[in-house]
DNA sequence: ATTATATATAACCAAAAGGTTATACGTTGG
DNA sequence: CCAACGTATAACCTTTTGGTTATATATAAT
């Protein structure tokens, strides 16, 4: 299975996802939005592209990455069925108590 | 802002999680169903705690941890938002077949 | 062809993550 | 009180992660 928690664990990926959402970008482009080096953005590229929440197409010396909407979805739905089996069993208290907006019980 | 994407970044927490979904547990219960030592799951604990997924109430000298249900639905909600902001900038039909739960053109 | 530009990769580093064992602390039962 | 049990913490280790610099490769432009 791929780690799409992986993928989307780490702050630069999201905000790459973020950015990719507005307009493909060229490699180059991406890079100089960040203070970190062009390597270190391309690690980051990588990991997208290996859990392919992104792709790449080449124009001449340039990469066009943009995003792959559909397994983003796919990666975010992952997550949210997770959650929301979670939150389905209990949904029926939960709803009530998140509406008034108070907690249950103490917190650390 | 909490970073949920951390907390279900590691199997570990996630099956945590899934378990405390059943019921909630002392942390000799949790310590038991896995095959790693009790400090190790202490730390996983100590994460969820800190991104108050989970929360704990004393009881002598147990201590039993419950799912924040209220913090799983926020991190929901949370990503529903990123998803939907996305889908609302790009693309309208996909949002149909997040709703129908199936794609419309091949995947690899 | 040579140079400039965009990207890819190699080698390295520090810090964080996930685990370990040993041990201290707190509570309860005998 | 003391032993046993549940939990917390300290010290340590290894691997992974996110970054670096230096350099190689590929395309474009002069």
């Amino acid at each position: 299975m791929s780690d799409i928690y992986r993928a989307l664990g780490d702050a630069t990926r999201r905000r790459i996802i973020t950015m990719l959402k507005e307009r493909s970008m060229t490699q180059k482009e991406i890079v100089e939005a960040f203070d970190i080096s062009q390597p270190a953005i391309k690690k980051h590229l990588n990991v997208l592209l290996e859990e392919k929440i992104i792709s790449a197409t080449v124009q001449g010396k340039y990469r066009l990455y943009n995003l792959n909407l559909d397994m983003l979805q796919r990666a975010y739905n992952e997550m949210l069925h997770f959650i929301g089996e979670l939150l389905d069993d209990q949904l029926a208290s939960l709803k009530n108590y998140v509406e008034k907006g108070e907690m249950q019980d103490g917190e650390s």
